[in-house]
RNA sequence: GCCUGCGUGGUGAAAUGGUAGACACGGCGGAUUCAAAAUCCGCUAACGCGAGUUGUGGCGGUUCGAGUCCGCCCGCAGGUACCA
């Protein structure tokens, strides 16, 4: 066994695995679990870089809680839905299905020959029939419970993909795919009522500290965006009220800063205001303002950013304290879906009311200064400060003034505390074919009728063409006229299909069902319980999903959870995130051409050596550089690792030895093993820092190396071959089945005798810098390491005076000195 | 603008407030070889022949002692943005 062969190696004990079901997880639920879940891939074609580091942090947690006896549930699936199938198929003419389900098989493929312990029983892909059939009966209850409703709206357009995107799928205003500019349009589709639980996602997320990056917290409550304020109506004049025909007496309005209230000097309305839209309807306007109001609605969220601009519609409101009247404007900068679509202005203490008021020569007038100071006109005053010009509440801290002036508004019932988020409802339908059908019916006589439960799945047709234009469900000639669940007549289904990030929302409770029962039930309650527990116990993916994946699956785990399905709040326990792959320090890419193939370097080095460097070559969550000289290392690491356990002899228990009797270097050798030990275990519990947990087995195979007693060398192999087991499993099941029977692949004993010294190097420092270094016995006194580390020193003592002695127990002496 | 992170050798990176640069890549030198590859050994923060001096983005502070803690500033990355 001299030679390393990787490919041979490698091959043999991916066989083994398969055929001895090596990593099905246990139905035995009396055993302690852990969940270790990556995100699932989308079945691009092949894996890149990417996909491989995130499935080898993964596997190393798997195979290492399996080592320690845990009934280990480590699963994979595709996200399988969704629009690349679908160009694919217009550019080359391929059946999306085919193509998803040819891609599948090739990176399955990929995945055994990476020697991932992935579940093979619990694979799925969730355009599975069996998967959107489960799927359409949640819809089902979501819709009974009023969680999915349809409604029409302004939704954002994807010229492009020819679909509707959801808020969180436009990305600067571009489509999140495609990157084309995104338009509004105004159509029916179906949401999720993902608001009504914006305050549990947004309160939850305190239960996730600790488990989850700080940043990824931060950056979900700021998408949620909970504001607290107060929510008044400004009450036209009557002259006003006349001009609108009376059809409307005021609009409401949102300020988080009611502290400001007797500043107010305009009110302005979103050009998408209903009152905006009756003036242009009923021709209340002149024929240069519709033209300009028209304008601004074309323009795109981007543009409207650059310049403020805005139109007097010569409508006043009456102040809801001081009754003065207060001139109503449509301003670009109002955006229509937040709050009421219309504020009131305060350009002394806002940056935006201050510029438009300046732009168009509107009054600003001051109500808060500067503690101390004065108010000045020439810039936007919005630091906290005293009241003034504010009738009763002059003098007020402006921070205490806020609730305060809520409070007047409540007693005198002309508003109210409100909350506002920015999270906005799920809009999830999409015109598009290679998606779960949403399994609703549109009667003429009965409106939209739900699917009954037995007739799921409402599956895809196959005989379709694609095109790009616009929904091939829609030009499908039979699929999809049907009868009313309902009454019986003639009926026409849903044609949109569903979001795919429906799917990724509940797979990993999907992934704890035993497949035994997979044809009758989506998860069980009792198996979800238990593999749930605490919730997946390590979840790894890339930061790219910090909030649309993730704040959906929280959002359907609580969802499920008011429907009955489970008990529990939060998915998952602990997130990491890894960070990216680069190469010449730019993201891999294939636009770039600097990307790794996989399949390239597992057929130069073999699976081991990939996996080892990506673990070596940083910390997870740190960005990873590609550099194809330390690729070669890790391969030479590997390949000295095994072709020195000529070393160890073949044994079934970790060999004993005396510590005493043994020499300088061999002494040495095991206290760097059972130091590397000791990292390993940190490293799984909480710091993740695999490159310093094989740094360490690095350091104690160098130490090996400096002597010949081949006790030590077999014990040191026992433990070092079980450290390295999750980083590259395929050369250390060889080595364990060739020399311990698998034995060592279990959890090790810290032999602490090992890290008994007899003498003590102490650093002796002088003010703090360090000068020289003293060898002492462990047990020596204060005084007598005090007294050595002056002899030791006394070059940079002559002439001074010590004025402090600080001891460190094992690590240094400090002596402090002056002239 | 705001919110998160992060700034350490030629490079990837280590370092519970305690001798900065472990481990590795690269580089240099040597052994082996007819030669090369592979392998093995040694050196490698900068400056200096050396004793030594200087060094963790910058400036301050706390401390016997700061890469680490605190304040301000600079730079980079990611997120987000007329959210009233």
């Amino acid at each position: 066994m001299l030679n390393y062969s990787s490919k041979e190696l490698e091959k043999q004990w991916q066989l083994y695995w398969a055929k001895n079901r090596s990593f099905e997880p246990s139905e035995d639920f009396t055993k302690p679990k852990k969940y270790i879940l990556s995100m699932f891939p989308f079945p691009s074609g092949r894996l890149h870089m990417g996909h491989v580091r995130n499935y080898t942090l993964s596997d190393a947690f798997a195979r290492y809680y399996r080592q320690q006896g845990f009934n280990v549930l480590h699963p994979i699936g595709f996200d399988s839905f969704g629009m690349p199938a679908e160009n694919a198929a217009i550019k080359n003419g391929s059946h999306p299905k085919k193509w998803t389900y040819d891609n599948i098989d090739y990176m399955k493929g990929e995945f055994k020959s990476l020697g991932f312990s992935f579940s093979k029983e619990r694979e799925l892909a969730t355009s599975d029939e069996l998967y959107t059939k489960f799927e359409q009966s949640f819809i089902i209850d979501m819709y009974e419970k009023g969680l999915l409703y349809r409604k029409k709206g302004f939704l954002n357009w994807c010229p492009s993909c020819h679909t509707v995107l959801a808020n969180e799928q436009v990305i600067d205003g571009s489509c999140w795919r495609c990157d084309s500019d995104v338009v509004k349009k105004d159509m029916n589709q179906y949401y999720f009522k993902i608001t009504e639980y914006g305050d549990e996602l947004l309160s939850d997320l305190s239960k996730l500290e600790g488990g989850w990056p700080k940043q990824v917290l931060t950056m979900q409550e700021n998408w949620i965006g909970k504001s607290n304020g107060l929510e008044f109506k400004l009450s036209f004049d009557e002259k006003s009220q006349e001009r609108l025909n009376n059809k409307f007496d005021g609009f409401s309005v949102f300020t988080t800063r009611p502290d400001t209230i007797y500043g107010v000097s305009y009110a302005a309305l979103a050009p998408e205001h209903e009152i905006v839209s009756y003036m242009i309807e009923n021709s209340l306007l002149d024929k240069e303002t519709i033209e300009k109001i028209k304008e601004m609605k074309n323009t795109s969220s981007i543009d409207r950013q650059k310049e403020k601009s805005g139109v007097a519609l010569n409508l006043h409101v009456l102040h809801p304290l001081t009754k003065k009247s207060v001139p109503i404007w449509v301003a670009n900068f109002v955006l229509m879906d937040y709050g009421s679509g219309a504020v009131m202005a305060v350009p002394a203490h806002d940056e935006r009311d201050f510029d438009f008021a300046k732009k168009y020569d509107l009054p600003i007038k001051g109500v808060i200064k500067p503690f101390g100071g004065e108010f000045s006109a020439d810039k936007p005053f919005t630091d906290v400060g005293e009241l003034f010009d504010s009738e009763m509440f002059n003098t007020l801290n402006s921070k205490e003034a806020q609730a305060k002036i809520i409070e007047h508004f409540e007693d005198k019932k002309i508003g109210k505390k409100t909350t506002n988020f920015k999270l906005k409802d799920w809009g999830v339908s999409r015109q598009r074919y290679w998606g779960a059908p949403i399994p609703f019916v549109h009667c003429h006589d009965c409106g939209i009728v739900m699917e009954k439960k037995e007739n799921l799945p409402i599956a895809l047709p196959e005989d379709i063409v694609i095109t790009g234009e616009g929904n091939p469900l829609d030009h499908h000639p039979t699929w999809k006229h049907c009868k009313c669940p309902k009454c019986g007549i003639d009926a026409v289904r849903e044609t949109d299909t569903m979001d795919t990030f429906v799917e990724s929302s509940w797979y990993f409770l999907r992934f704890c069902a035993s497949p035994k029962n997979w044809q009758i039930e989506a998860f069980s309650k009792e198996q979800i319980k238990y593999w749930m527990h605490q919730g997946v116990d390590h979840y790894i993916g890339g930061i790219e999903h910090a909030i649309l994946h993730l704040l959906y699956a929280r959002f359907f785990t609580k969802v499920f959870r008011d429907l009955g399905y489970l008990e529990f709040d939060e998915p998952f326990g602990r997130l990491l995130t890894q960070g990216m792959v680069l190469k010449d320090g730019a993201k891999m890419s294939k636009s770039k051409g600097n990307t790794v193939d996989p399949d390239a370097i597992i057929e130069k080095y073999g699976a081991d050596t990939a996996r080892l460097f990506i673990l070596f070559a940083a910390p997870p969550t740190q960005e990873l550089e590609w550099n194809d000289n330390a690729v070669d290392g890790a391969y030479k690491f590997i390949k000295r690792f095994f072709e020195r356990s000529v070393n160890v002899y073949k044994t079934d228990k970790i060999p004993t030895l005396e510590h005493s009797k043994l020499n300088k270097e061999e002494k040495f050798a095991r206290k760097k093993v059972y130091e590397a030990l000791v990292r390993a275990e940190d490293v799984y519990r909480e710091k993740y820092t695999f490159n310093t947990m094989i740094a360490g087995v690095m350091e104690a195979m160098n130490a090996l190396n400096l002597q010949s007693n081949s006790d030590v060398w077999s014990e040191g192999y026992w433990i070092l071959t079980s450290i390295m087991e999750p980083v590259i499993p395929h050369t250390c099941w060889e080595i364990s089945s060739q020399k311990f029977s698998f034995a060592n692949l279990a959890p090790q004993r810290v032999v602490d005798e090992v890290f008994v010294e007899n003498t003590l190097i102490l650093g002796v420092s002088i003010n703090g810098k360090a000068r020289t270094e003293i060898e002492v016995s462990p047990d020596a006194t204060n005084d007598v390491i005090i007294a050595m580390a002056k002899e030791s020193a006394s070059k940079w003592l002559e002439g001074k005076t010590i004025i402090k002695e600080i001891v460190v127990p094992k690590k240094l002496v400090n002596l402090v000195i002056k002239d």
